[in-house]
DNA sequence: TCATTATATAATTATATACTTATATAAAAC
DNA sequence: GTTTTATATAAGTATATAATTATATAATGA
């Protein structure tokens, strides 16, 4: 159970559409930015932004690899299952993934 | 399950901590305008362009009685599932209006 | 070492948002 | 009939937001 205001923190955050896909995306995987960019098709420093609120607030992790830096959903957020419930209405579940892979795309690192 | 953009509407519209609280409220009794005001201690028209906002996108209905208009939320939307969800996560189960109740400020039609 | 690639961030700008104040309308109460 | 109560809405204002452009940094690769 969470307050209001924390609730409503975390609806406006998810209240844009990029940052929604973001967050739905890296449910399934981790992403690092350039793949995201060449997913959502809007400028690197857009998606740096808004996966920079998404950190401000905790939801998202980063980690560094090599030239990389890969973001994860940070599933031990207090408002994970929050999350988890809203993404479970969204129809988005890898599709962006799946055809960045096909396109050969996709940065696998190790 | 919705598609990513009609989510994200959703939750920016809920993504505002007076309209989850009017969401909250009205999601366990219909209330009038006159009532969220008293609740929320908010002016009147900040209050009416919150609910037009909700009536705009067609998460309440109005109905006028007497002299006040009773909001109340549209069970029937198409995304009210996901909204109950997110609701269930809230903590905020009729309280306000316990106090409002107690205040003897509630108002019951007919 | 120099060019390239990946990323972050600052500055700017345009637009959206939420609130206030003022006003209009309609029903109720006196 | 005039006043009061409940509500909506328009206009104005302040702030927030999301994008672009420009620049900085750090790692990679030639």
């Amino acid at each position: 159970m969470y307050h209001i205001e924390e609730t409503a923190t975390i609806l406006k955050l998810l209240g844009d559409k990029t940052r929604l896909t973001i967050t739905a995306i890296l449910n399934e995987t981790d992403c690092c930015v350039c793949e995201l960019v060449d997913i959502l098709q809007m400028s690197q420093p857009a998606i740096s932004q808004h996966l920079r609120k998404l950190k401000d607030n905790g939801l998202v992790k980063e980690t560094k690899k090599a030239q990389w830096v890969f973001y994860s959903l940070n599933k031990q957020h207090v408002c994970y299952p929050l999350i988890q419930s809203i993404l479970d209405h969204v129809s988005n579940k890898g599709e962006e993934i799946d055809r960045l892979e096909q396109k050969g795309k996709r940065i696998l690192c190790e």
